[in-house]
RNA sequence: GGGCCCUUAGCUCAGCUGGUUCAGAGCACCUGCCUUACAAGCAGGGGGUCACUGGUUCGAACCCAGUAGGGCCCACCA
């Protein structure tokens, strides 16, 4: 057997013996289920840290889940990501000299699908790396047919609720991506700008009013001035008209209280077509909508002789112009809010046009209650509550619609050209038939019939998805959809609370007027080591494979999960990996331990049976920890105890109170319970380091795959005596005083000591055979008085003496006991002071008082203690 | 502009209901060890004015107020 673990020789291994026997694979039973779908990743994404950390979360928790004897189903798949893929998509077209503009929808779509399958699932595949334990035989795609009918059903459903209409609207315009974006998907960004000065011409005089504003190229879209009503420095101007630069439009100067005085010049131009809040002046106005933009946001023919430039190109040479022909009178560094599409990056315009929305206020109540009042669903950690609130409680409808090909069609055929002739429903052949219906013409056919160009929003194919991975939408009533919703537990980033958790609980309660899920356990953003995002321009991220090639995936798992908080960012750093990776080896090597022993008949030495006694204790003590990290979701709290446990108590600890003599045998009955003991760290192991514990585990005996580890038993909490943890505490300071010794007077372990043992703290003697055996001691006696020529040191009031041969520093030795003098003499003080401050004893609880009491008790017994071995070194 | 959160050892973070010797853990660091499971290891050790100021309390890392610094979310001010 290697002395190093070797991760790589096995982990496919097991991986498929797994998957051979099924053991991932779920169908209702029974049992009661345990249900996790995870947040499907991007088609055709690669595996990155956040997915990394985010799934082996999930994994631990189904696989905890597994062993707790639930049925434990994790539903895998991928998400369609409409903007993100079709602009992929796009380019590589572009790149083979393709241009989208002259394929057809159909052609298109087809590249697409190719694409998606020569790229798509490359993360399923690698998340098996992972070791990740989801029910494959489930993974979904969120343009599967029958996740798209499920899709379209809940539109068409909406629809007739009355929940969703078509509006000419101002919506958020991402030019490169040419589509809508809802107000989630845009981010804002402050940008160093400058605010432009721009003198306008009264009509009729020579007077020029200055107005300024950000966006001077748009001033060929304006409709009108706009000034304070109670603005003096304007009000001669009232009722008057501008004409604007460049186009010599003549526009009314209109009175608003919207304006801000203070702003600028205290006047700004309206452009109604180009600003939300332009827009709403418009219509109280009732003012021209001038639209200068293409769709690329290059300008129109109202952009006269800049037409088909960039706006950002004739920001620049219109501000030439307006300079050269004296129309712009200064400019001023202004900082603003630039809002930017979160998948194209491009400058998001605000733009006019017809889409579809969701009606989101009635939908949102039921939501907002189950979170903040009811906690039927809750979040990890409660902070996100008050994000959700805010976000919830200010909720706008939702624009739904995109203008891409790539996801779910939207389910509405016209008929006619008028503002309502068109119907919705889930086929063309349903369609037909309501539009006869509606159109009172009964010669309509197929072919009349104008499907909807635009494609859905991808989260409102998301938002489904705990509903309609088990076809719940389609069939609300199925055998799975009842087993297996609601769900669990959902492991995400805070990043998509409104994208997707938001809306989830929302169409949970729509749906199926229940929760999606219990839990929501939001994971941090993985940054690198300088708090930077990882980002692949940055190139700061680590690549994930690599990554489980070189640490092994449970390396890799435990050090991700060493020091990730829920809700708080991870820094990563691979020296965590090495951390799990060391781990891993230090069990490895447990193992080969008991693998090397011999085993016979043998009566069990007092030391080895104390010592299992104590592990047990520790180990069920260890376990209620555990149990309450895990309800409290604080995974790597649950992790760090295990950790400790395995190294500390059970390597350290345990495995060196019971190993035999070089060469000798163990007795059968110790390294049977220590099998035990091991077989059950192995289990509280498992969910962490799947690959590691089902090896050894396989490798402790020849077991038939029902026996095998992932589907074995969780270790239940058995009673413990408190005082043998607290016996072997006292022990292990007896032992860590002696190796102190040994260490200080550079004493090699072979050489025996004697130690003999002064008072009378009331300890258990049967520890010092343990004591004995950790330290090598040829003796252990008992005596009333100091022991002249020797080394000691005290736990609690007992003193401990180690004869030495050569002369001792009795200087040295008395210092070292007037400092611990000095230091309880000082805690006694303090403590003595609490217990004669009336007020402390008669308000403190009964409980804390006692507590001192016992703190002053030991801290005399130890000064006695401590004054009598002055006494006889001096 | 509004809201939320954070500041504890060199680093990353626990500290749950104010009260156990409460000032902790892991890593890093220092010292000594190739001791026959493991040097990816063993044993031992150092290290913090709990951001600052004030208040409440018998008692504050924890509660309250303010100050400084950092972060996140939301919002249409040209």
């Amino acid at each position: 057997m290697p002395s190093k673990y070797e991760p790589r020789k096995i982990e496919n291994h097991w991986y498929n013996y797994w998957m051979e026997h099924n053991y991932f694979h779920s169908t209702p039973d029974n049992r009661e289920p345990y249900t996790i779908v995870i947040p499907p990743p991007n088609v055709t994404g690669i595996l990155h840290m956040g997915h990394m950390l985010n799934n082996t979360i999930q994994d631990v928790l189904i696989r905890r889940a597994r062993l707790m004897g639930k049925n434990a189903c994790w539903v895998p798949g991928t998400d369609h990501a409409s903007i993100a893929t079709e602009a992929k998509v796009v380019a590589k077209l572009k790149e083979e000299g393709i241009e989208k503009a002259d394929l057809s929808r159909e052609d298109f779509l087809k590249h697409a699908g190719d694409w998606t399958h020569e790229y798509g699932g490359v993360i399923l595949e690698q998340l098996k790396k992972l070791g990740c334990s989801c029910d494959w035989e489930r993974t979904k795609f969120t343009l599967d047919d029958d996740m798209s009918e499920s899709v379209i059903s809940a539109f068409v459903d909406l629809f007739n609720k009355g929940l969703i209409y078509r509006g000419y609207r101002m919506v958020n315009w991402d030019p490169e991506a040419q589509t809508t974006l809802s107000d989630e998907e845009v981010i804002y960004e402050e940008k160093q700008g400058l605010l432009y000065y721009l003198a306008y011409k009264i009509e009729g005089s020579d007077e020029t009013i200055t107005i300024a504003t950000t966006r001077p190229e748009t001033i060929l879209g304006d409709a009108a001035i706009c000034i304070n009503p109670n603005d003096e420095r304007y009000s001669h101007l009232k009722g008057k008209r501008a004409i604007v630069p460049i186009c010599n439009r003549v526009i009314p100067i209109i009175e608003d209280g919207y304006v801000d005085v203070e702003f600028g010049t205290g006047c700004l131009k309206v452009t109604p077509a180009h600003d939300i809040n332009d827009k709403a002046l418009g219509e109280k106005h009732n003012l021209e909508t001038i639209d200068i933009f293409n769709a690329d946001a290059s300008l129109n023919s109202f952009g006269l002789h800049y037409e088909g430039k960039d706006r950002f190109v004739v920001r620049k040479e219109i501000t030439k112009e307006l300079e050269e022909s004296g129309f712009l009178v200064k400019t001023e560094q202004h900082i603003n809010k630039v809002g930017t599409s979160e998948r194209t990056k491009a400058v998001i315009e605000p733009r006019l046009s017809d889409q579809w929305f969701l009606k989101m206020e009635d939908l949102a109540k039921p939501a907002i209650k189950s979170v903040l009042e009811d906690g039927e669903v809750k979040l990890y950690p409660k902070k996100f509550e008050n994000t959700y609130r805010h976000w919830m409680e200010n909720i706008r409808d939702w624009n739904i619609s995109r203008q891409l090909w790539w996801g779910q069609q939207i389910p509405a055929y016209y008929f006619g050209d008028g503002q309502n002739d068109f119907v919705v429903a889930t086929t063309p052949e349903k369609a037909l038939e309501a539009a006869k219906i509606k159109s009172g013409n009964a010669n309509l056919s197929i072919k009349d019939l104008r499907q909807d160009e635009d494609v859905l929003d991808t989260w409102f194919s998301s938002w489904l998805w705990p509903i309609s991975v088990f076809n719940g939408v389609l069939e609300p009533e199925n055998k799975e959809i009842e087993y297996y919703y609601p769900t669990n537990d959902l492991v995400t980033g805070p990043d998509i609370l409104f994208f997707w958790v938001a809306r989830m609980v929302v169409s949970g309660y729509e749906f199926r007027d229940e929760r999606p899920f219990e839990n929501v356990y939001f994971t941090g953003l993985v940054r690198d080591k300088q708090r930077r995002k990882m980002s692949k321009s940055l190139g700061n991220s680590p690549d994930a494979l690599k990554l489980i090639e070189d640490y092994g995936a449970d390396g890799v798992r435990v050090g991700l999960l060493l020091s990730s908080a829920a809700g708080n960012d991870l820094m990563f750093d691979e020296a965590l990996c090495q951390q799990g990776k060391n781990f891993a080896n230090k069990i490895w090597n447990g193992f080969r331990l008991l693998k090397g022993w011999e085993v016979e008949d043998l009566p069990q030495p007092e030391a080895s049976k104390l010592g299992i006694a104590w592990y047990n204790a520790k180990f069920n003590k260890t376990l209620e920890e555990i149990e309450n990290h895990f309800s409290k979701y604080r995974i790597s709290d649950a992790l760090m105890a295990i950790y400790k446990l395995v190294w500390d108590d059970y390597s350290s600890w345990l495995l060196e109170i019971v190993k035999p003599a070089y060469q000798h045998p163990i007795d059968k009955i110790s390294y049977e319970a220590i099998i035990h003991i091991f077989e059950q760290n192995l289990k509280l192991l498992h969910p962490f380091m799947p690959f590691l514990t089902e090896e050894i585990w396989q490798h402790i005996e020849e077991r038939s795959p029902e026996e095998a580890l992932v589907v074995s038993k969780w270790p239940s909490f058995v009673k413990f005596e408190e005082s043998l943890i607290k016996d072997f505490d006292f022990a292990a300071e007896v032992i860590s005083g002696i190796r102190t010794i040994r260490k200080e007077k550079n004493i090699p372990m072979k050489e025996y000591l004697e130690l003999s043992i002064l008072n009378g703290e009331k300890v258990a003697k049967d520890w010092d055979v343990v004591i004995s055996k950790l330290t090598n001691l040829s003796s252990i006696s008992y005596v009333d008085n100091a022991v002249d020529g020797a080394l000691s040191f005290r736990v609690k009031s007992n003193e401990y003496f180690i004869p030495m041969s050569g002369a001792i520093d009795v200087d040295a030795e008395i210092k070292k006991i007037q400092e611990e003098l000095k230091y309880t003499k000082g805690f006694l003080t303090s403590v003595q002071k609490k217990l004669s401050n009336e007020r402390f004893v008669n308000n403190a609880p009964e409980q804390v008082i006692a507590l001192e009491r016992k703190k002053q008790a030991d801290a005399e017994a130890k000064i006695e203690t401590l004054e009598k071995s002055l006494v006889s070194l001096t």
